[in-house]
DNA sequence: TCAAAACAGTGGTATAAAGTGGAATTAAGA
DNA sequence: TCTTAATTCCACTTTATACCACTGTTTTGA
């Protein structure tokens, strides 16, 4: 389980180093893809395995789906983490998620997603102020 | 079950003291997340588990839960209590909670409560207002 | 009741590791 | 072949971690 926030810096040879907290979990081959929200998904090669077996299953004929596969699929690019623990990020990734120097890395369950700070900050705020309607969320399925 | 409150001094370095009475109940191992109202929760491992079991259980396809687990998971971090009984609280904890040097440490239930001082002493104040009709409300289910 | 011991909380110091920047080496393209 | 880009390797700075010392309070036993 990923978990934590923390803020890195892309350096002019594209390098992010991973949190250390998280290279053991993620192993030395990781994939990087388009996520959600604007933001960068990192997966284990075994995690990621399992979502392209699940993402083969969905049915071609849907013109969605389609669509969703190619999303999740071309923007996705193996990566290896450095002996220091680096890994490149490509310019088409950087571009999408609109990433510049400072970014912010957080662990969420199975991934690791790379934010611009400003948007995650941002979109933060906006979580946060929903505190209250998540109370009821959280009392609904038992958390709380 | 946890309870009391106590007040205990976060250092330049970040360290917290749990108060002893928790200790024995938190393990060696424990997770600090962003709790509700502004402070924050430390779960024992065991405590922890069941909760991110719950988690992984919501879609990610939804907008809201994917909100959701980012706050509570990139919110997290584990923490080991040293040998003298104290954690490193991470800034970006510390600046949600808005903990200065003061801090109060709650009992409640399965977790211990972290506060900025005067914050908590201001929460109290108005739940104490509250205590009557929230008698009436236990009355109500039962319990007083 | 008083002294001794034990313990809790706090502060400081030394060591190790993480993160970042840069240089050197290798590969690739013009 | 020369220039440019990419990869590997090394070095520095900052931060985290482990370790030790001090003070005040509480507990214990004579």
């Amino acid at each position: 389980m990923l978990i934590g926030e923390y803020t890195h810096t892309i350096d002019p040879k594209k390098r992010l180093s991973l949190p250390s907290k998280f290279r053991k979990e993620l192993g030395r081959k990781v994939v990087v893809t388009k996520g959600l929200d604007n933001c960068l998904f990192v997966y284990s090669a075994r995690e990621w395995n399992k979502i392209s077996e699940k993402l083969a299953g969905l049915p071609i004929g849907q013109s969605d789906t389609r669509g969703f596969n190619r999303f999740i699929l071309s923007g996705a690019v193996d990566a290896v983490i450095d002996s220091l623990g680096r890994i490149l990020i490509p310019d088409f990734l950087r571009d999408f998620a609109f990433l510049k120097d400072k970014v912010v890395l957080a662990g969420v369950q199975s991934r690791v997603e790379i934010w611009n700070e400003k948007k995650w900050s941002e979109y933060k705020k906006r979580i946060e102020k929903q505190a209250d309607n998540m109370a009821e969320k959280l009392g609904e399925i038992g958390i709380l």
